[in-house]
RNA sequence: GGUGGAGUGGCCGAGAGGCGAGGCAACGGACUGCAAAUCCGUGUACACGGGUUCAAAUCCCGUCUCCACCUCCA
């Protein structure tokens, strides 16, 4: 079985073939960090930990380098119109950024390198062009440098674009340039911008195009030629075309594969900062339990448009629910490892076949589905399954760990549960409590026991009653779910 | 104008020539003091019109609708 994915720029699935055997080396652009991150921005982090953690299961060594595109012309903007500085702005954007990876779950890029902190092999990389003749500095004293979308023959290899065919930028500012359709790489210092913001250059003083930086930064820390590259799939043009066409102008291979992820839309439109509804990562996780976003970005395949509503929110928190039902009732009842090294455990065939066509993830999770099914009936079974659960409980997590759901992950404890002291002494309560209901029901004093059953639901707790005696959990569910927003 | 993608049951969401993925909701049943959870059962869906085929959601032709991108969006 061998993975085959789905390469945007011949527009077929193929087979998975690294660059050097047992290593994989991934980029996939980061965030312009203008703003903080919404669910779109998001979905694309939890594909790409997706695909990393099924290439680490499956025994490769990944190096995962995402950007922080930290110097654009909206970060100036965003901090002159704040009256603070644009480095500021950028800087509380991307950590904002990590805190959005941390509390769904994705695991940290190896490297994450800054635009800023990269201006050498922007310029090293700008004066390869010029000399190769697939660039020029502006004849207008402005200091900008652009690359010659003419002079480079393959220039639309990646959108399947013929230059001619392409609409005239109506928004672009023509200055110096050959032809509209030129970019560029290095743009010239302007009167009003913050010094601070610019760099010297052989051009003069100024600051990196949009899309050099990930040109110089891949080629940097992955190599001149590395195996997948990858992105939300509005970026597929121009930015990840012009990514291309520079580093290839330059001599280098660049990506051998593409990735595009599919977007969030909301209302039937792309969730967009500059469309103006965007919903920020920080503002769901308040009404939904992280896990449960993380779930409903995952669960739909990639490159498949995710059309946000609270409602299939909703629904995609009650579907994880009953699977991390599952994992907790299974584990109390066998008093499995929650551990999941220690618990052991592998994929299904049939997972590792779904993630292996092209990160089949809707597949991936009906096999889970079915495993739960049976995990629930052994569970029913009781004493004489036991064996048998433990083994459907440690496969159920070793495939949940794929996709990052294992709701025992360290990562979940804090956000779902409290902190322990808080924990222990509501444990406490509570159980005082059950035990009064046990009491009545065993003297059938059913009123009773169905007004503590109410006044702990009242709280938020759940109780239901097993062979094993009742047990209770706080649902997020009901303590985040439909919460005013 | 160019490029790429989509339209599937009440809902979410896979599949890509032939046995109805999976889930949510609903209904019936089992279990339960009642619930909850769980299990069992219940469905003849593939935008529209033609065509190919023994067989089409899947292939072909045409039509409609929607989305993304076409130079600083994940």
């Amino acid at each position: 079985m061998t993975l085959r994915l789905y390469d945007s720029a011949t527009t077929r699935t193929e087979p998975f073939v690294p660059l050097v055997d047992g290593r994989v080396g991934i980029y996939h652009c980061g965030l312009t960090v203008q703003g903080p991150p919404h669910l779109g921005h998001i979905r694309k982090e939890v594909v790409f930990d997706v695909l990393r953690r099924w290439l680490t299961q499956q025994g490769y060594e990944v190096t995962l380098v995402a950007n922080v595109t930290d110097i654009e012309d909206k970060i100036l903007a965003k901090g002159a119109e704040e009256g603070r500085p644009w480095w500021s702005v950028a800087y509380a954007n991307e950590r904002a950024l990590h805190a959005a990876y941390d509390v769904l779950g994705c695991l940290p890029p190896t490297y994450e390198p800054r635009a800023t902190g990269h201006v050498p092999e922007i310029l090293e990389l700008v004066a390869t062009l010029i000399d190769r003749g697939h660039a020029y500095a502006a004849p207008d004293g402005s200091g900008d440098v652009y690359f010659d979308v003419r002079s480079w023959a393959d220039y639309g290899e990646l959108s399947n674009q013929k230059v001619d065919d392409m609409r005239d930028a109506e928004d672009a500012d023509p200055r110096g340039k050959r032809d509209p359709r030129d970019f560029a790489l290095w743009k010239g210092h302007k009167e009003g911008e913050p010094e601070t913001a610019s760099w010297p250059s052989p051009w003069g003083r100024g600051r990196p195009g949009w899309h050099i930086e990930c040109s110089a930064m891949a080629t940097k820390y992955l190599g001149t030629e590395f195996d997948i590259h990858g992105g939300g799939i509005d970026l597929r043009f121009p930015h990840h075309e012009n990514e291309l066409a520079q580093a290839r102008a330059a001599g280098m291979p660049f990506a051998r594969s593409w990735m595009h992820n599919q977007l969030v839309r909301i209302g039937g439109e792309k969730m967009s900062k500059s469309v103006g509804n965007s919903l920020l990562v920080s503002e769901v996780v308040r009404r939904f339990r992280p896990i449960d976003v993380r779930y409903y970005l995952v669960a739909a395949h990639y490159r498949s448009v995710i059309d946000y509503t609270e409602e299939s929110l909703a629904e995609a928190a009650t579907t994880y629910q009953r699977i991390e039902g599952f994992v907790r009732r299974a584990t109390e009842a066998t008093g499995a490892a929650t551990d999941l090294v220690e618990l052991g455990g592998g994929v299904t065939p049939g997972f590792a076949a779904a993630m292996d066509d092209d990160l089949a993830v809707p597949t991936a999770l009906a096999q889970i589905q079915e495993l739960v099914r049976e995990g629930n009936k052994q569970l029913a079974a009781g004493e004489s399954e036991r064996f048998a659960l433990v083994s459907t409980l440690a496969s159920v997590r070793r495939m949940l760990d794929v996709l990052g759901l294992d709701p025992y992950a360290a990562q979940w404890a804090e956000t779902s549960e409290g902190s322990g002291a808080e924990r222990k002494a509501l444990g406490t309560l509570i159980d005082a409590l059950l035990e009064q209901r046990t009491a009545a029901r065993a003297e059938k004093d059913f009123a009773t026991a169905d007004r503590v059953r109410d006044q702990l639901k009242a709280a938020g707790v759940e109780v239901e009653d097993t062979p094993a005696g009742p047990r209770w959990s706080v649902g997020g569910d009901d303590v985040n779910k439909g919460r005013e927003t």
